[in-house]
DNA sequence: TTAAACTTTCAGAAAATACTGAAACTTCAG
DNA sequence: CTGAAGTTTCAGTATTTTCTGAAAGTTTAA
């Protein structure tokens, strides 16, 4: 590994428990974006300097993030591993399972809150800040889905207007009530 | 602490470091958002069974990301804490402050990564990957800035919008070719 | 079948993180 | 000043998380 693409790695694994996973697991992800050949759990291990048994760890917990693609080479047993989808699918996937993990249970939760009275006016409070948060998280995930439905290009379109897509709301609103 | 109550400041605790602060600091959020007067350093510890200084560390922790707000009330030294602005605004607060811990390091190491010349194929394989992340997560980072910079019932508009929105500007596209 | 080549699992060790509580510090009324 | 009422700090401990490596499991070629 030449100085720039380590830098590139361990980069990824300090930043790996901010993004969701442990630090071995971001050094692992970094360096399979950044090789352009697949590589083997071996290989890995040794890239790396960590034991065979947490690259199979670390493999697991990429595939439940659908990040990685197991791959196969005739006239080999061993499994070959590279990053799932573009970099666009992993950054989609990436804020996908963030939001089942770090919103969904959220919003169960406060829904099961919300179903009970509140009992006095110290749970009336809380209820109402609870519906708040609930509403907002709700909105917040079901935009997310929808703009993850639009197509890449459409939606860069949409990112690229910035700020300047609220002119063309009011554009069509004007629009509208003048016929 | 009725049961409701409860169960939404545990929940908060082992939300916690999924979104991006340890378990007592998320309960100490979580008390202060559905409380509705503010509390004392005092208070915090015995609703939630911590150490007095374990609070102050959280309290900290809280105001570095810009979540809690300070009172004093008149005839008492004490310190009060209640969380700061709106659920609205707590959310954007957390998204900020989570975009700088997140995503602006990463940003910074690709820039210094990407000034220098590739050595060799592998780095230049290696670079062209860190040049679409870098693209990337600056889109997204300076339309994220565009969403913040506009008015939350402006936001509101097009969250509710949805997918729709790619409608309206197509319209847009097609009114100003005609017009 | 057998055994070689590989992968997974998991108990225990190591490392990282969070928490406590006592001491140090700050502020302010008298 | 003095000391009472508060807050902060931080060394040491407790807890949680991660990592290792050996054993168990799986697959396949012969």
């Amino acid at each position: 590994m030449t100085a720039k693409i380590e830098s590139f790695v361990m980069h990824c694994g300090e930043m790996g428990s901010r993004w969701g996973f442990n630090r071995t697991v971001g050094q692992m992800y970094g360096l399979l974006i950044i090789h352009e050949e697949a590589l083997s759990a071996v290989q890995i291990s040794e890239a790396l300097n960590i034991s065979r048994g947490n690259v199979s760890m670390g493999i697991k917990e990429l595939q439940s993030w659908r990040l990685v693609q197991v791959h196969h080479k005739p006239k080999d047993r061993k499994e070959y591993y590279s990053p799932a989808g573009s970099i666009w699918e992993m950054a989609t996937r990436v804020f996908e399972e963030r939001r089942k993990r770090e919103v969904d249970p959220t919003l169960s939760l406060l829904r099961d809150n919300l179903l009970d009275e509140p009992g006095n006016q110290q749970e009336q409070y809380a209820q109402d800040r609870m519906h708040e948060i609930h509403d907002l998280l709700e909105t917040i995930t079901h935009w997310a889905g929808e703009l993850q439905s639009m197509s890449p290009d459409k939606l860069n379109t949409l990112m690229k207007l910035g700020a300047g897509v609220s002119k063309v709301i009011d554009m069509k609103d004007k629009f509208i009530k003048n016929g």
